[in-house]
DNA sequence: CGACACATGTAACACGTTACATGATTTG
DNA sequence: CAAATCATGTAACGTGTTACATGTGTCG
């Protein structure tokens, strides 16, 4: 749902072709979070499709060259408002691929789940050094690239700080039960039923 | 890709059938990563057809009941193992629908990009504290639950101090040009052509 | 038996990705 | 003109969601 609105939100500058409307995402996200062309085109038809966008195909006037100009609608443009305020689901949390495979790893016998941490701690240190490379470097002038930078940067930061609290978690459990060291919660073959959490939608 | 994941993990302890699957992996997440069963068997589909996977269908013996139990394979057991300790793909950071808000705001003339802030911060510090109170009413024994919570209240903290440090960012940018106070970087209706950074795949 | 739950599946959609096909315009 | 580039589109696939259809087993 996120390029959707992206879209939309450069089409309320005024009327924009398909390659245009990817140059400009691409240049005002600093270049790294790049759009592949095919979506634009499927986004465009779904937002022309459900109104909030219109086409020029050979309707009104100019059809100039081989560029389809589209053009935001009231609707879009009140989509796109309302859009802004409006927090995201609550509900749960998104499944994070590397708590999966820190859960799994707790899970396996087998694995040495202290090994995936840091396998993991070590690659996010380097990509945030990375990241911090690129954003001296090119970010001195660029609101949009800095801000980027910014948030994936706290965002590791934040997996790089759940990872030693888990491994400290886990270290604290094995110490208490050293029976199974890397086995905890879930343990029979059929788990005992427990009230849901997620499940408020 | 995490799913699928999980399920090999869950079959690598021994043959399980969907619905099984599905319970055991809300269980194992303490029940705030809800699994529509649905793509359980999907996914399931689609592991056998990988050869990660076998089932039972009527083949050799046991066919008891309605439940149709899978096997992992061999191949299922090395992609898992590997799947454990394999970072996750480096180049460009995942879009994020929050930052994308943002960028949008600075961008939309018309919109207070500081309200939208801080509706969503608002809202951020809600949640950590919905989750916060649930970890300690029900975190105590569940390691996985305790886990999956502390990540999600890492991760809400690190975006809850990058919309500050995006605050601060903006308000400096409009001191600094009054003129266009709610509007950065990529100014010109046709935006200079800059290097892409985000193309190293 | 009939109702309910367990269990498996399928269909349709949204979004994202890669790759390929096809015109139109510019330029050497 | 021929080739390169610009521009639009389509096809196929992966993953996820919701909703519906269909069997099977148990139990009042």
């Amino acid at each position: 749902m996120s390029v959707r609105h992206a879209l939309l939100a450069l089409l309320s500058e005024g009327p924009k072709y398909g390659l245009q409307l990817r140059e400009e995402f691409e240049a005002g996200t600093g270049e790294v979070w790049p759009l592949n062309v095919g979506q634009v085109y499927t986004t465009l038809q779904r937002l022309e499709r459900d109104g909030l966008v219109i086409s020029d195909d050979d309707s009104t006037a100019g059809a100039d060259g081989p560029q389809k100009d589209y053009r935001i609608t009231p609707a879009g443009e009140q989509e796109l408002a309302s859009w802004l305020r409006t927090p995201p689901d609550l509900s749960s949390p998104p499944r994070d691929e590397l708590v999966m495979k820190v859960l799994v790893a707790l899970r396996v016998p087998g694995t040495e789940v202290r090994d995936v941490i840091q396998v993991h701690r070590r690659y996010l240190v380097e990509l945030m050094q990375q990241w911090t490379r690129i954003k001296e470097a090119e970010a001195g002038d660029d609101m949009s690239l800095a801000l980027v930078l910014d948030a994936e940067l706290f965002r590791l930061d934040s997996v790089v700080r759940w990872l030693d609290a888990a491994d400290g978690r886990i270290k604290r459990a094995a110490a208490e039960s050293p029976a199974h060291p890397t086995h905890t919660g879930a343990a029979g073959p059929m788990p005992a039923q427990r009230r849901k959490i997620g499940a408020r939608r």
